[in-house]
DNA sequence: TGTACATCAGTGAACGCGCGTTCACTGATGTAC
DNA sequence: TGTACATCAGTGAACGCGCGTTCACTGATGTAC
């Protein structure tokens, strides 16, 4: 396989996903296109049709990343996180995906989201279960876990919109982190004092 | 000045208003363009122009006029909450707008936000210190109120996003005021239990 | 009360644009013999 | 090892579309005298 001008691309698909987090970084969602993303992969306008139904296709690939991605930096926040501080480091981690990746982050919870898209369906369960099982993982003895995992996790998925939005101070890592440890030990202050969260 | 079939319209920025509230709901956001809202006004495609300077003005003053219904929403739920469940039911009116215009609130919430636009910046100002006020004025002998009420919002803003993406179960509104009381009562366990709230 | 005129809210043709998607095609690849 | 051929990943022209925005305009309104 020769690797340059080649006729055949090599891996037309890689380069398209690459080419449209490019464009989603610089231009936002609306500069997601096939054609743009076509363009930017130095192919012809109707070549990713090769390796993407249409444009919604494309998008659900990229978004099915974005969650691979936000997994893998929530695990390297911490694994397995088993107190209210390394429960928070893993919050820290979600909401700096967030800023720093706001068009895909965007793009992965915003609008139709296609059920019948398998790869899309599965990403987004996956991070689901993450999310559950970060919690459950860090406080077996509570009764209602599957209720506290959520709010955790609507906490949180709150905390990063709202500084994507503008609505809250987002001028530095610190001050983010630290609204974000905040509220986290604002949620865990009852399992501290009480010894059993609510939910 | 009459009413049927006027060279002039009357109130053309209010039908635009209307118009383009009625593509958000039918459409989505992809929906409102200033073309799509003159054509439903029933003018031509640039009379539009005599009362916004372009599609993002509109798009602005919509997104106004909804923080403005929201505010709406969440005084008729309750004006000045002073407990957990008084608190809870503002925060499930919050998720009930959401879920009640899912297109609006994410126009709202949605990307640039041109923070020279005075009336959607005043609109946005407005909101934030009312949710503030809200919790301030229900917890007033907790220290770092800010904080909370910061945490309040997002806890209730991620629900709200949450639901509206299909990551909740929002099959019914009994479920989704069920799990959004919850998470508020989760969140004040520790000033039920311990007399203080801690943010 | 009647008229002249400035103001202003609309019109409609036109511009250039980028988009998604189709189609018939062609050039490269790799496999079977 | 050499050749014929099926497969498949690309091309490029073309379609129809709706968009934002401009421009010179025209019809209605309402005010000053």
């Amino acid at each position: 396989m020769s690797q340059t001008g080649a006729y055949h691309h090599g891996d037309l698909r890689a380069a398209c996903l690459r080419a449209a987090r490019e464009l989603l970084e610089e231009d936002g969602s609306a500069g997601l296109s096939l054609r743009a993303v076509a363009r930017r992969a130095g192919v012809s306008a109707t070549a990713p049709y090769r390796h993407f139904a249409d444009r919604e296709a494309l998008v659900s690939a990229v978004a099915a990343q974005g969650y691979g991605e936000l997994a893998e930096s929530l695990a390297a926040a911490h694994p397995t996180p088993s107190s209210p501080d390394e429960l928070a480091a893993v919050a820290v981690a979600y909401v700096r995906f967030a800023l720093d990746h706001p068009a895909l982050f965007r793009a992965m919870f915003a609008e139709p989201c296609d059920p019948s898209d398998a790869e899309r369906a599965a990403a987004t369960a996956a991070i689901t279960e993450y999310v559950h099982g970060i919690v459950l993982g860090a406080f077996p003895g509570a009764g209602e876990t599957d209720a506290l995992a959520t709010t955790v996790w609507a906490l949180v998925h709150g905390l990063a919109f709202l500084h994507l939005d503008g609505k809250l101070d987002a001028s530095s890592p610190e001050v983010v982190a630290a609204q974000v440890g905040a509220s986290v030990h604002a949620l865990f202050a009852v399992s501290a004092s009480a010894g059993t969260p609510r939910a």
